[in-house]
DNA sequence: TATGAATGAGGCTTCATTCAT
DNA sequence: AATGAATGAAGCCTCATTCAT
């Protein structure tokens, strides 16, 4: 909002009005849009209407519903990655490192379902849009390098078998983490919402953590 | 089907007035050009370019798009679930069946990435459509029940671990076939292809079955 | 209906099932859709729907639908100018008459919207349908030489105004009984409902007998 | 009013950046269109080819074609009214004021077929959007008052019989007027065109006004 | 005589995008 | 930096009508 200036305030150059803050309005309400309708489902209109500013604007700093799609993905990815750093895992052992980061995973997942909507219909796209961002292909590489650093360590101290592939291991808890939330629409239709009340989401969360540890630890030991 | 049909009828042209076939003409292009781009993003058009009949012929079946799309999604369960009766798992011992079951689950969602990609398409929908079926709905119960009677088996002849709820086992299962092929094009772009290739879903398939058939044997015998 | 024939019954030329009256059956639903939804508005589908037949048959007995439209107009004038010969008006005194002719009319016309509403239709679409029957033209012919009759007797006896004009007075009369019909929604909504009550129309009836036998009646007598 | 248009820029290809000149432009061209050819009649094709403008800033301003309807015929009321206003009756003798009135009205419709065939239209259709639009029912409202005023002046000075009702009176007016018009296309098909020329109109006016003003002349004075 | 299948033309509407100021 | 006006391309859908049996 910003005072509106009087005559006079009109410098040279313009005035500034927070650009950054203005795109960051923008990308939110694209998130939401897109999220809640797809890509090609969700309007500009009606992202224009989420935000502060008009449509001329979306135009004006993103080119193009592509372009702005394209943006929008790179911040969901980077909003959920930013929540995922405080894990901290390195002082625990490793199957207990390993139990907070499935449980963690399902947690998280569950808590940005906009992120998760955003991958799906990414995925639906054939992930064009998210081949072309190499931002996004940083943001995760350290999913896995984090994964392979716990895996070392957990192979060193005997307690996890040997053998564990860290892409293998993050698609494992990608999966149950994912689909709880992609395909709840489907699954609930279907089966009822048992499982998609807290107690269920509880028992799921657990079980996947049992499944992914029991999976890791060494039979040996 | 086609009982109106004389014999030697397979003119070059195709049919006439074989109004089943019509449908399944219609409904098959459409299950591609939906899986494909999605409700919004699939055009009539395409779809009855893919079609040896008119557009017209969609309205005159269909009444509209949101009316084939729906026919579409039954008939993409359809195609899918007609495929599961044949397993037969009543004959095997519990947890070989259960190891058959995942097996067969994951191989069958990779052959079918189409179907897959329709309940994509549904859940970004909210399954709006899904609940509005009772063709489906009916379809599924099946799944369930099967797997309710597996659960007894295995629970009265001691393999399986006591408790196991057949909703949860589905939802695990599903959770590790479905998210294979849903999220290859995302999981492929990030952390590259060595998951999908046919080594790679081998063993992410027999991971599967390990991490499904540990978590339901029973510790105890 | 009729019961359906057996085999052996297909004489050669095939049997009657009563044609006049398939036509009849379609024309009464012609008429209910077209007063209902106007001639571009009325759809030859819903017309067919409201009919013991089927929609083929309206294009085998009636061409296309302006032929349909053209005949159900027919029908809407013969059916209405039916029930008008019963008047009698020869018995009465011309004022007498004359005021028995405008309360009827007014009357008569209420009770048929259907009618009322198809000539307003035709009078949307500039009257040319019915230029192009000579059936309608001469139904109507007898309104005004009756009225021509009842004008005479009246002249001659000195009850009415010398000069009256006979297509006038038809005017007069069936401006205040026309409208009354026609204009029905768009006056009571403007201005209420009053006046399309049984008192309200009763008033208005009557007033306008006054206006019409006061109009006429002759002043030096 | 196109305030922000500079001095000299009536330039020969018409306006820009006028909003209101482009929808008084567009709702001409929708007057006669619908007033010629009907709601289902009229097509926006036909509407953006009469129009300085696109088709697509049909939708631009009025959203649909039943939207742009709708403010048709609040048109058409507005500009009808518009002209009845400067009549000034509080001048004149109550029975002068009448027959000025019922005169007026009588020529006011024969000047406006286009208005009258929107009403005609309108009742084909129910009366459905006038029941929606707040302004036309406004703009009616002063036709009663003043009516009622006139009534209330005549009554007190004698020269009207007591018990008047203004919608009645309303009615009967509209009635011999509107009816001139909107039925013309049958009368003349039936009944000839004598009653359409100049001579035969200021008849039919003048007897009108005769009519009306003996209906409410007070017979004791 | 009767019916369901099929059709082409044309109408309404939406949407991303650009222009003028 | 910002806004409302304007636009073209393309999509969905309806309707009268005809065909094949």
């Amino acid at each position: 909002m910003g005072k509106p200036l009087k005559s006079g305030d009109k410098t040279k150059s313009g005035w500034k009005q927070d650009p950054e803050g203005v795109k960051r309005d923008i990308i939110a309400a694209a998130i939401s849009e897109f999220a809640k309708s797809g890509f090609t489902g969700g309007k500009i209109d009606d992202i224009a209407a989420r935000t502060k500013t008009s449509k001329r604007m979306i135009y004006y700093y993103f080119g193009d519903k592509e372009g702005l799609y394209a943006r929008a993905l790179e911040a969901a990815y980077g909003n959920v990655r930013k929540g995922e750093i405080e894990l901290n895992l390195e002082g625990l052992p490793p199957l207990d490192a390993l139990a907070k980061l499935v449980s963690f995973t399902f947690d998280h997942h569950r808590k940005n379902p906009d992120f998760i909507r955003m991958v799906m219909i990414e995925n639906v796209h054939h992930a064009e849009h998210l081949q072309a961002s190499s931002i996004i292909t940083s943001l995760n590489a350290g999913a896995i390098s984090r994964l392979e650093g716990l895996i070392a360590r957990g192979e060193a101290s005997g307690d996890f078998r040997p053998g564990l592939d860290a892409t293998e291991l993050h698609w494992q808890i990608s999966a149950l983490s994912f689909f709880n939330v992609s395909n709840q629409p489907t699954f609930s239709a279907l089966f009822g919402n048992a499982l998609f009340t807290q107690r269920g989401q509880k028992s799921l969360r657990d079980r996947a953590v049992e499944m992914i540890t029991a999976f890791a630890r060494n039979p040996d030991k």
